[in-house]
DNA sequence: CAAACATATGAATAATTGTTCATATGAATG
DNA sequence: CATTCATATGAACAATTATTCATATGTTTG
């Protein structure tokens, strides 16, 4: 074996200096975190259908949760978690909250995974 | 009360029209899975950092393992969500399998998902 | 200010998921 | 062709998470 000793493939040199390459770009793991987080929120077809739903129309709890035949309780919940992502903000007026779309990353963001998941 | 009774708010007409059109625009429930199953890849941390290291270089499994300083059953597993989604595709070179990004689309949402968490 | 209404929240439960450990598969090589 | 090496996979466990139910908060209105 060569000076150092491996516990990965017998390939060495080139290996080597990948590993070393890939290790140096990895960006810090505080915003690797933050960005799985991000696409957490993504993940999950209720709040999916939230975000299609504000693509729509700027809409209080109450409409959400008829449109999307759902619990006023779980709607609820699943727009804090928006919320603390900044995807959605709410305004109240009157007795409502009205959320609406926070920018205009999260159209784009959705239209890329569409175009992926259409192939 | 109007001619419909309703479980949601009071004020009608204007919401009513809402919450059809939301209804209409609103994707196949088939799409919305889908969409929401490729975004919960891209919610995992690991999966964030195999997918950064394929930024950088096509590279074999022991090496990612070692790059990532995890064990190479753990991420095999994730390499094995990540071609089920078809963000990554593996090549045989001999006794190793090389993984590379399987589209431009992984840049693409990932770079829009950083663009939001660094707001 | 009390009653009604829209939304938020906490606790509990069920379901999903990432990692580990042990082992299987499958190609290369002597 | 048997051994070695790289990767894949199955079962098990721990941790996370979405929904429900009950209830709290906060605004409007009579």
């Amino acid at each position: 074996m060569a000076i150092h000793d491996v516990e990965h493939c017998d390939v060495q040199e080139t290996h080597e200096d990948k590993i070393r390459e890939v290790m140096e770009q990895m960006p810090d793991m505080d915003e690797l975190y933050d960005l799985a987080e991000l696409f957490k929120v993504f993940g999950d077809s209720t709040r999916i259908r939230i975000l299609f739903a504000l693509f729509e129309a700027d809409i209080c709890v109450c409409d959400l949760a008829e449109s999307l035949q759902m619990t006023q309780s779980a709607v609820s919940h699943q727009l804090k978690i928006l919320k603390q992502a900044k995807l959605v903000a709410g305004r109240r007026d009157g007795k409502q909250i009205i959320y609406s779309l926070a920018d205009d990353h999260v159209r784009m963001i959705i239209q890329m995974g569409m175009e992926h998941v259409r192939e």
